[in-house]
DNA sequence: CTGGGGACGGGGCCC
DNA sequence: GGGGCCCCGTCCCCA
């Protein structure tokens, strides 16, 4: 199906176009923080494989297998520098720059093995025959898209995607324009200070386009790839080949995207620094007004073998998109996207702003159905700077702040409040209606008053109980000890879910199981198991798991001992029980048994309910009675017979369950045995199914002392 | 059938 | 008062 949608040709496509229609995404592999490979080595996916040099170090990315074309890696993992924190030792050869709003906003450094991902290893492509990945910036993450399918055992070789190149000859051409006496109003204050090997680095990327041209074959001139700019070069003196051409225009963009998306208008006019050149021109589609609001903080790209990459514009002349679109548009119903399985494809109308930017920034923030190394999401969390109000960050963030430690991501917000001071969805210029369709039905749906102070807000008057409030459910009479809980509470009874996720639709009373839910998205897995290391979504699994390792069975059924680690085992197994037909039944206490010898024993002395040694002797009756070993007996068996087996049950089921608690019921348990061959009350007599209640013998003295004390770390069934 | 994991719901407590 | 966090419990799915 996916290969169906094969999209073809992609070296026309813009990053948003491969944001919105890559097919596959393969994530980073999970690897235990305390592993002793570096995260670099053990992130590779399980698709991927390294080659390694003579030195064991990393020469190469290879597929395993085959990989279809549109898939998606990334994104790039690295340090996080801002422009004035970078460390002046720093080694720059891994440096990818990151721009929001119109200007740098950090490095994504991939020096550290330990910090970076496999993708640091790619090796940039030497001609576009070779290329088979092309580099994107969604949001403020880079991933790698497969151009075309890869097969087994060759190696991934990287390059810009279209849109990229195109903005580093725009870079190019801010460069060249300076050196050519171009408007020197409109330069960028960085470029002011480019070393000049920029100006002849352009000039060779010139030369390799008008042989390419010439010759009509894209060869890059390998000698570009050294890298201009050594560990110690100051910022400024940095090749900068992203530069967000365009602020964004405020006011028809949501303020958490300032700075960070083109203006429809903007952007195909002539840019501010200078896009004479030829091969800038008109290059892009007409696209619809929304894919013009794609955020790109474009980046400078450092190869690890070439150093600084050159800006040389692999790709041929870049041409429109042939309407209509390679692939559906992604706001129809059934929007393709195929993310991994049971990956919901997002409805980009549900993103709390506009569409398309949010659902490229969702792309951006890396919902993976697989954990992620280091997972982007935390990244805000761990930034070493404060956001940009300029953008950066704050493109990211949902329209209300993320829960502390949770991902910054806009699927994770909740329904946005509507706040009289604020704009609503309705009075949003660009409309985002669905956005908050669940705010709005917030106030609309629900008749009860909500948002009122207190108590008052509640649709029903609380009572007082020793001159406190009582907080008090009108609907079930739960009590709770906070306003807040039995305002939660409510939400059960008013099916009122609030919260609600942008991805797959579902929703949620409480914000804190929308977050719990969004691991589902991401494949998050906070938890750790300290034993074997695996990791969970929940503290919940966590702690059922743990118990496969203390060997904790707190559930176990009453009828044949059988212990289990989680309750659903036990009501299932106990439905092993019921569902077999019981044919012996105790006209007194209704009770059934599978074997008749088991009715006789209980009517010799367990059915006598109310009394508590009675009530245990019957337990251990019934639990007798649903053993293997009363299964192994013939329905004649003689009583020596049961009480062998009796006895043989009992050395099994005791063990380690207080048998030294249960000695006088197993005294008197055997002693009935015993006594259902008494003469007077002979065991076939007793033997017919639904057989006459015989008086129970005389409750014995001692009975009465008799105390099966449960452990209690084990729950039965009734407890 | 059992066992293990995943997902979700309800509620309490704390800030 | 509301939000965040945590825990417990339950159910579903699947090997």
């Amino acid at each position: 199906m996916k290969l169906d949608n094969a999209p073809g040709d992609m070296s026309g496509w813009r990053e948003l176009d491969f944001a919105l229609n890559c097919t596959y995404i393969v994530p980073d592999q999970v690897s235990d923080p305390g592993f002793s490979l570096p995260k670099a080595m053990t992130s590779v996916p399980r698709n991927l494989t390294f080659e390694y040099g003579a030195d064991n170090e990393v020469t190469g990315v290879f597929s395993k297998e085959y990989i279809p074309q549109g898939t998606r890696f990334g994104p790039l993992q690295g340090d996080i520098y801002t422009k004035d924190n970078v460390p002046k030792q720093a080694n720059r050869k891994y440096f990818w720059r990151i721009y929001g709003g119109g200007q740098l906003q950090n490095f994504l450094d991939g020096y550290d093995v330990h910090r970076s991902n496999w993708m640091r290893y790619v090796n940039p492509a030497r001609s576009m025959a070779e290329q088979n990945l092309v580099a994107c910036q969604n949001g403020r993450d880079i991933y790698f898209y497969t151009l075309r399918p890869v097969e087994p055992n060759q190696e991934l070789l990287v390059w810009y995607s279209q849109e990229f190149a195109q903005r580093l000859c725009s870079q190019q051409d801010d460069i060249k324009q300076k050196y050519m006496g171009a408007d020197d109003d409109q330069e960028p204050e960085y470029a002011k200070h480019l070393p000049r090997q920029a100006w002849l680095q352009e000039r060779t990327r010139e030369e390799v386009k008008e042989e390419r041209d010439e010759e009509g074959e894209e060869k890059i001139d390998v000698e570009m790839l050294e890298r201009d700019t050594p560990p110690d070069t100051p910022d400024e003196q940095i090749m900068d080949f992203s530069k967000k051409v365009e602020k964004e225009e405020r006011g028809d963009s949501d303020p958490q995207d300032r700075g960070i998306s083109h203006s429809p208008r903007t952007e195909h006019r002539k840019p501010s620094v200078g896009l004479s050149h030829p091969y800038l021109s008109g290059h892009h589609p007409v696209l619809p007004s929304p894919h013009r609001n794609l955020p790109l903080h474009l980046h400078g790209l450092y190869g690890h073998r070439e150093g600084l990459v050159s800006s040389y514009p692999l790709y041929q002349q870049p041409r429109p998109l042939q309407p209509p679109y390679p692939l559906l548009p992604p706001y129809g119903p059934h929007y393709p996207r195929l993310l991994l399985p049971s990956y919901s494809p997002p409805f980009a109308g549900m993103l709390p702003s506009r569409g398309p930017l949010r659902y490229s920034n969702y792309l951006g923030t890396d919902g993976l159905p697989y954990p992620p190394i280091g997972s982007p999401n935390l990244l805000p969390v761990s930034l070493p700077y404060p956001p940009s109000p300029q953008g950066g960050l704050k493109e990211l963030t949902p329209n209300v702040s993320p829960p502390r430690g949770a991902p910054a991501t806009p699927e994770l917000s909740p329904l946005p409040k509507l706040d009289s001071q604020h704009q609503t969805a309705e009075q949003s210029p660009t409309g985002c209606e669905e956005a908050m369709n669940l705010s709005l039905a917030m106030t609309k749906g629900n008749t009860a008053p909500r948002n009122g102070p207190g108590h008052k807000s509640l649709p029903y008057p609380l009572k007082k109980q020793n001159g406190k409030i009582k907080y008090e459910c009108n609907i079930c009479s739960k009590t709770f000890g906070q306003l807040s809980n039995l305002k939660v509470h409510l939400r059960v009874h008013s099916g009122e879910r609030p919260f609600q996720c942008n991805l797959c639709k579902k929703s949620f009373t409480q914000l804190a199981h929308l977050q719990k839910h969004h691991l589902v998205h991401t494949g998050e897995k906070p938890h750790e198991c300290q034993v074997c290391h695996k990791r969970f979504s929940s503290t919940s699994n966590l702690k059922t798991h743990l118990r496969l390792h203390s060997g904790e069975k707190p559930y176990q059924c009453k009828l044949c001992s059988t212990k289990f680690t989680q309750y659903i085992h036990l009501k299932l197994h106990r439905r092993l029980h019921s569902s077999r037909d019981r044919p012996y039944r105790c006209q007194l206490c209704a009770q059934t048994f599978f074997h008749r010898f088991s009715l006789r024993v209980h009517q010799r002395g367990g059915c006598l309910a109310g009394a508590p040694a009675g009530v245990h002797v019957k337990e251990m009756v019934e639990r007798f009675d649903a053993s293997q070993e009363a299964d192994a007996l013939i329905e004649t068996a003689t009583a020596p017979q049961v009480e062998e087996a009796v006895e043989r049950w009992l050395a099994r089921t005791l063990e380690g369950e207080g048998k030294e608690d249960q000695t006088e019921a197993t005294v008197l348990l055997k002693a009935l045995t015993a006594a259902i061959n008494a003469p007077a009350m002979p065991l076939a007599q007793a033997a017919a199914p639904a057989s006459h209640h015989s008086p129970p013998l005389a409750y014995p003295e001692r009975a009465s002392v008799v105390h099966l004390h449960k452990r209690p770390t084990v729950k039965t069934e009734g407890q």
